[in-house]
Order: structure tokens, then C-alpha cells, then sequence
DNA sequence: TTTGCAACCGACCCAGCGGTCGGTTAGAAT
DNA sequence: ATTCTAACCGACCGCTGGGTCGGTTGCAAA
């Protein structure tokens, strides 16, 4: 039986897991077809080019998945243990190749970002989305922090850091970078506590 | 009259600004040739390929200037502020192009090291030399920091901070996300003193 | 003046890419 | 049983990429 919902979803997924791994301009819609079973006059069916096919994965595969892993770190008692814990568990759980392969937002930002305006304004929304939600969480418990600390930047600094970390352990091959910069960050972040 | 070594180096500062600002992969040779205003044979007479003129780049025009860009910062007398210097003038100086554009060595990181097995060498081996620079420097003034610092660990902290937020300034195409990660690094930094 | 070779030229090749389109098929509706 | 259409097929197209190669040219040494 042909089930076009069901199609879509596993392009989508396995093209959400190729341009997570190669880029995506390195991923060719050949080889997704391959992976897929399927024709290139189906992939046409659902999706009228791989532009748009790109912005169907990061919106329905990226974003929610993206928002799911962040939230409860962030909206736990104390955000910042949750923060903690959150980056600790990474660098304990993830494989080296996971590690490596860096997180599929910030790889798309940084390949996609100049070069084509609709991933450009799906990224910034994101970007500015977790902003939102751990500094407002940080407020949350400001009377527990140090004075005269400016939510948004220590936000955006938590997660260039994050990003700049998973872009290091590149070229290492490895998580050990990757895990020293996780230990300062936490180190870091107990520092905002008065 | 004919200069090999003039032609030779005009190919690889081209080579060199194209690929800071598209990328190696989306570079073309035919791009190159046009604005260096010779034929394809010139460039193929002086390298043999694609890739070695990318390793020719990277060891003759991005890793000396990386080392003339960061060396003088963390050699001052206080490398502390020295480097909060180097990041605050950086932010002040460059352009939001400049900026978003990030650091080539930062974005072949991200590109090749999965890719090409050369680049990642290279690139590994560039980030060991920058760490060790700055962690040799802290520790050079290390009484008057606060004790029981990991520096090499603080070290990859701050170069993951510092490519991150150009990573982060890539999708909002201004320097205000910079200038904020780049204000609570120093923040940061200044608090390692004792 | 001749010779020799590094420096350079550019037409050509092939592989792979994204994208098109006329045709086929399954299965629900009538 | 027939009809209709969403779902799917795959041969084909144009284009651009990196790379090749036989030929040309400038210049310096002999």
C-alpha cells in the first residue's frame, strides 16, 4: 500500500540525517533517493526543489527536535544546574562521531547563514528563540545570581561557547576538547551564583 | 614580462579571499582564473591540484598571518588584557562583513576536517600551536591569577567562545552578537585575576 | 642566432549535480 | 466494472565542476 504521509516523513528524516552529517550542499538528492527506496519523481512530489526540502527539514526535523533538547535543561528548579547537567550528560553520552558531527543548527548556520536568506531567517529565529528561553529562565532566578548580570549576553556567550566547543572537537577527532571546554563552561556558569 | 613567483602568489591571495568567504567546496577554479586574469594551465603549471593549492593557502597565506594576528595579544605584559584588547579593538575595527565572514581557519575547521584528512592535519595542528601559545602565556603569569586553573583547558575556553560568536554573528548579518559575546569573555577573563 | 625549457594557453573531457516531464500504477470513489 | 487522480517512476536535459593535454610563447644561456 502507498502511503505518501509516511514518505514524506522518511525523506525528510533520512535527508535531515544526511545534511547533518555532510552539509547540505554535500548532500546530493541522489543519494537520498538511494537510502530511500524511492524515485527521484517522488521526492519531486512532495517537495518542488531541494531548497525547500531543506527548510521542511530544519523546520520540522531541526527546530522541534532543537527545542526538545534545550527546554528541560533550561526550565528545571535551577536553570543553571540544568545547564550543567545538561552539557555534562552530552560530553558523557554522545559518541566521538556525534561530538564531531557538531550540532546541526550551528553547522547550517554556518554554511547556509550567507548564502541563502531563507535558511539566513529560519536560523536567526531559532538562534534568537534559545536566546530568549535561557535568559528568561536566568532572570527567572536572578535574586540567586550576582548583581548587574545581563541575561541575554551571558546567553548568547553560554551558546557561542557550546557551538565554538563542538566546532574545535572537528578536526581533533575526538571528545577530550570538547569535554575541557564543557568542564569551563560549567565552571563558569557557578560563577554567576552569588 | 613573465613572473612566476608574482603569478604564484597572486593565485594563492585570491584563492585565499575566495575561500574566507565562500568556503573551499564552493569556491571554482574558473573564479579564480578570472580574477587573476589567467588560464587554467597557469594555475594547474604551479599546483597540482584543487586540494594542494587549498594545503598552499592554508600553510603560506591563513597560518602565518593567524600566528601574526593573535601572537603580539598574548605576549604582552598582562595577557589578560591584552587579549581582551585584541577582541575589544577586533569588535570596534572590523566591519559587520568582516565579521560575518568569520575566521578562515575557523571555517575550513568546520568544512574540511570531516572531509579531507590534509586540511584536518594542518588545522589540528594550528589549534595546538594557538593553545599552547596562550596557555604558555598564562601560566607565564600565573601568581597573579587565581589558583587551581587548568590554563590549557581555559585557553580552548576562550578560542571556542571567541569562533563561536562569529559562528553566532553569521545569521543576524551585524556585529551585536559579537560585541556582546566579545564583552562577557573579557568579563570572563578579567575574572581569572585574583 | 639558435636552442631549450619554464611559463602559460585554452579547447576538450567526463562525472555529477539539480531539475523536468511524459508515462504508469495503485486504490478509493462512483 | 469503470473512472479518476494522487503517488510514483526513470530517462533525459543543461550546466558546472575539476582535471587533462597538445600546443604556444617569452626569455636566458650558449
Amino acid at each position: 500500500m502507498r502511503d505518501a504521509e509516511q514518505t514524506r516523513k522518511n525523506i525528510l528524516e533520512v535527508s535531515a540525517d544526511e545534511i547533518h552529517k555532510k552539509g547540505f550542499t554535500a548532500t546530493s538528492l541522489s543519494c537520498i533517493l538511494t537510502r530511500c527506496e524511492i524515485s527521484k519523481g517522488a521526492l519531486y512530489h512532495h517537495f518542488t526543489n531541494k531548497m525547500e526540502l531543506g527548510y521542511a527539514v530544519f523546520e520540522e526535523v531541526y527546530a522541534p527536535s532543537f527545542i526538545a533538547l534545550w527546554q528541560p535543561a533550561v526550565e528545571a528548579k535551577d536553570p543553571i544546574q540544568g545547564l550543567c547537567e545538561f552539557f555534562t550528560d552530552m560530553s558523557k553520552e554522545m559518541t566521538c562521531d556525534e561530538v564531531v558531527c557538531g550540532c546541526p543548527l550551528n553547522n547550517l548556520c554556518q554554511e547556509m547563514s550567507g548564502v541563502d536568506e531563507g535558511f539566513r531567517i529560519r536560523i536567526l529565529a531559532m538562534q534568537q528563540q534559545l536566546n530568549l528561553l535561557i535568559a528568561t529562565n536566568l532572570s527567572r532566578v536572578s535574586e540567586q545570581l550576582k548583581p548587574d548580570l545581563d541575561f541575554s549576553q551571558i546567553a548568547y556567550f553560554i551558546v557561542s561557547t557550546f557551538h565554538g566547543s563542538s566546532s574545535l572537537s572537528k578536526s581533533s577527532l575526538n571528545k577530550e576538547l570538547f569535554d575541557k571546554v564543557i568542564k569551563e563552561l560549567c565552571r563558569y556558569m557557578q560563577q554567576l551564583k552569588r
